[in-house]
DNA sequence: TGCAATTAAATTGTGTACAATTATTAAGAC
DNA sequence: GTCTTAATAATTGTACACAATTTAATTGCA
């Protein structure tokens, strides 16, 4: 192989990862500015999205929703039930499990929380095709990876 | 609005950022174990790859190509500094800057790390055209973002 | 029943990320 | 030439991520 060619795979700019890291951590600091009005990170909001939705459900559950683990969640349930925002409790069948559930300041945040995916909307440059495309590459990417 | 509807946008089934941010972080996982054998963590990688290509260059130039601050590279590059594969010192033109250089124990890296693309291209379930497209969005979004 | 295997969270340790601040050096205005 | 302003890394502090280990509870089977 000719030397010029031998190292192409290897530059940054023939990555598909790294525009895909990037662009995560871009969006992410976009919504800074709007989280911080609800005193949420972007985990803990995801983590919210979860519960906005569900209500209640144990730590395995929301763990395999937002694929992370107990070392990343237990100090984040810690911080959100700080903030008042949910309860953490052991199950009564099952003492191994923690369920957690949303209070009533949790869900009032819920009506703040709806004018950020309007904002961030406008953010991000794309068209209705190029964005319901690169949700659909996304999911097929992520349930490939299933392990 | 339907009490149903005014909390749809609020999913997180309904977010572009969250597969983005779940393939980001599920993607740099897959490459763990083709890493490790290079003992470089995914940071590290990109950051190598920077270098690769441009032999030398400075701390604010590195942090351009990968969009990250100094806050996380100082730390990243004592540690390719420490393995052996990068030197750092004071630019004698102008002391505020930092010159990254990649070492000839660096450079060697290289011969292994080729491999590493081609067993990853193997795990991102794509076709051709979906990965050109892939790459095409994300750089759309990145190069809007620009701050 | 008794106990090995499994499961669920929590803990520990390492390595990012990034905002904000600090220290040092360089550039530019006058 | 001094002095303000700007630029560059380093530092500090907070918050993830995740592998590996530990602790405690439950299951399953001999």
């Amino acid at each position: 192989m000719e030397i010029e060619k031998k190292y192409e795979a290897l530059k940054l700019e023939n990555q598909l990862c790294f525009p895909l890291y990037a662009v995560s951590k871009e969006v992410i600091r976009k919504y800074k500015p709007y989280l911080d009005e609800l005193d949420l990170t972007y985990t803990q909001y995801i983590a919210m999205m979860v519960l906005w939705d569900k209500k209640e459900l144990n730590v395995k559950e929301l763990g395999k929703a937002l694929k992370l683990d107990s070392g990343t969640l237990t100090p984040l349930l810690k911080k959100l039930e700080s903030k008042g925002y949910i309860t953490r409790n052991r199950s009564a069948e099952d003492e191994r499990s923690l369920d957690v559930c949303i209070t009533e300041k949790g869900e009032t945040l819920k009506d703040k929380a709806v004018e950020v995916p309007k904002k961030m909307g406008a953010c991000v440059n794309l068209t209705h095709e190029e964005a319901a495309l690169l949700y659909k590459i996304l999911y097929k990417v992520l349930d490939s990876i299933e392990d």
